[in-house]
Order: C-alpha cells, then structure tokens, then sequence
DNA sequence: CCTACCGATCGGTAGG
DNA sequence: CCTACCGATCGGTAGG
C-alpha cells in the first residue's frame, strides 16, 4: 500500500503555484494547468487544497509572516532609528530574495484573494507599513532622520523595496548585502541629516 | 436614422476598460463586464475592437507613445545629462498622471499581450530602458555622476517611476512637478558628484 | 448595435 | 489519487 499522500505534496503544489502565478497571473493559470505540471490529475489538488484561491491564500499569508518576522527581528535586535530602518530594509530584501516567485504573487496577485482575506491581507499590509512610519517618525522627532513629508519618504522606500521582483536578474547579480547597500544607501542618504548615516553598515 | 456608432464609442471603451482592467487585472474583467458598464450588449464591442485582446494591445502601444513621446522631448529640449535625466523623469511622471489607469495597465498586464504584440512591446520598453541607459553613461564619461554599476541605478530609477501607479493618493495629493522634484532629488543627489545637481530646477 | 447561439474551458463535486 | 461529470461562464460568430 504506497503512500500518495506525501506530506511534501503539498509544499510541492504551493511552490508550483507560486512560480506559475509569478510568470502567468492567477487568473490565467488553470487547475488543469498546475496539475500537468505537478503530475496529478486537477482534481487531486481538492484532498491538499479546499478550491484554488485557498492555494493563493496560503501563499500570499506565508510571505505576509515572513515579512512580519523580519520586521519584529529588525525591531528587536535594533533600537536607533537608522539602524532599525537599515535592518527592516535588509530583512525585507532577504525575504524578497529568498522567496522570489512566491513574493512576487504577494506584491502582484492579492487582488485576487477572496473575501474575508481580502480584507485581512490589506490590514496586515497596512500594520507593516504603520511600523515602518513609526520609525521614520522616531528619526525624524529625534532630529535623525530630515523632517519631509513622510508619505513621499514611504512611498520611495516601500517602491524599491516592493519592485525588487520586477528586477529578474538581480538574485543572479547581487547578494542580499549588495542590494541591502545599495537601498539603504538611497533611502538614509536622501533623509539622514548630514553624514552620521553614511557609514552604517550592516 | 440615429448614429449608432458614435466617433466616441471606442475612447470610451478604452476609457472604461482600461479603469477595470486596471482594477481587477485584464483576466478577470469579462467583456460581458465591459458591456453593463459601457451600456452596450457584449457582442457590439468586436464593432469596434476585433477581439478582448486587442483593447489591451491599444491601451498598451498607446502608452508606449505617450512615454517615448516625453522621452524624445526631453532629450530634445536639453543637453547637459542631469537636466536632460531631469527632463525624462518630469515628462514621465507626468504621463502616469495624466492617464493613471491606463498607465498601470502598461506596467502591469503587458504580459498577456499575445503575440506578436507581446514581443514588439518588450523590444519599445528595452529601447526606452536603452535611451535612458544612454544618458546614465554620458554622465558618467563626462564625470557628472559618479561611477556605480549602471544597472544598480536604472532600476532604482525605474523602480521609482514604473511604482508611481501603485500609490492611489499620489494624483490628489501632490503635483506633478513635486512627485518629480523628489524622485529627480533622490536620483540625482544619490549618483551626482557633489552638489551640482542639487540646484537643478525644472 | 442586438438576439441568439456555439464550442471550449473553467472551478469544483461524486463516488470510488 | 483517479474517472467521470456538472453548471457556469468565457471569448467570439452569424445574421439581421
């Protein structure tokens, strides 16, 4: 009696998953289509999945907890604003490159998660980048950080951060230290006062 | 006689795709979606388009115009690298402001595009990518930025440009000229030798 | 521009 | 995990 319900299977269809919603879209991937690829017929993903959006919930919410993981590990070993916002950035990065399709499907495809994940989804993202201002706001009220109006400051941060899945090359390119650089240079330059940021390294 | 076929029809038609598309991602907007919203049955729009994918690849190539239109005029109407990478960036955000929905749709449901349209777009954005790679390095030779890997710079560039339509409040709260003041400061005070760019005001 | 309709494909279920 | 199948919906066409 051979086991076919392997307990990798189900990681193995959420990684399949993830790389074809990246490069086709959610909509535009069929069941029948990840079950070529997977090597089962597409009913067989309904004893590892309840229905199709299931498999981009789980998706979308592991990166969501990676995320958030990194953040509070960035919040925890840090304490200045600099520091902190140097760390969250190369967490962020980490994340995004260790998990590139799957990443991807969370910038790109969580207009597609039904109700209520919708809903929980965009109050995670919004928590995140409630944490992220927090520590802006503490540079800033310490006289760390230029005082500029911090939506420009958050959309600047959050644009290099979130389109790093566009950028195909940049896991075979540059390490996570590189690209971690490179962003927290732009951003601390363009907002630390003077010259106390420059030479944080990470 | 009642003119059925009004002259507008097809702007508006794009006009509604394009907001839809842009909402909910060019595979799950329907034609029968299209036809509540324009007012018409669905079998009336191939009197204007001649398939669901040819209303993408207009509102797609008529971006495309719209960019390299800006972009020739900017590299037209300046000379110096910094005033001319100035140029660019003014002239692009002020497409992706003046068509927000149609804007997002170019950056983000190019890839279902068939062929060959899909390819011929891929080879206006690599073009486009080139011109502006062009002014980087004449820049660069001609001492005026500094000296870092060029493709470290254009995708933070483009990061910054090709994000813009994710950020929903951008249109109201701010003005054109000042969504480029700032990514012109970003950019240029981040790869600029000393401060001769810092003055540069469009 | 509409009515009527087509074949294909979709996500998902029943039953084993 | 498979075979067999379902109702719904899709993009698109014929004919007027």
């Amino acid at each position: 009696m051979p086991e076919k319900k392997t307990p990798d299977r189900k990681d193995q269809i959420a990684q399949v998953a993830s790389e074809h919603f990246h490069e086709k879209g959610y909509m535009a991937v069929s069941m029948r289509d990840l079950a070529k690829e997977v090597g089962i017929e597409a009913a067989s993903f309904y004893n590892h999945y309840e229905s199709k959006g299931s498999i981009l919930k789980e998706i979308c919410f592991r990166m969501a907890d990676e995320f958030f993981s990194g953040l509070n590990r960035a919040l925890s070993e840090h304490h200045l604003p600099a520091a902190q916002l140097q760390a969250i950035i190369r967490e962020h990065v980490g994340v995004v490159l260790k998990n590139f399709s799957a990443s991807a499907v969370f910038f790109r495809e969580w207009r597609h998660l039904s109700e209520p994940w919708l809903s929980q989804f965009l109050e995670l993202r919004r928590r995140y980048e409630e944490q992220v201002r927090q520590v802006l706001s503490q540079g800033m009220n310490q006289g760390l950080f230029r005082q500029m109006d911090q939506n420009v400051v958050v959309y600047t941060l959050f644009s290099l951060l979130n389109g790093l899945h566009e950028w195909k090359e940049v896991q075979q390119r540059f390490s996570p230290q590189e690209v971690t650089d490179h962003i927290a240079g732009i951003v601390l330059n363009g907002i630390a006062v003077g010259d106390q940021a420059k030479h944080h390294k990470s």
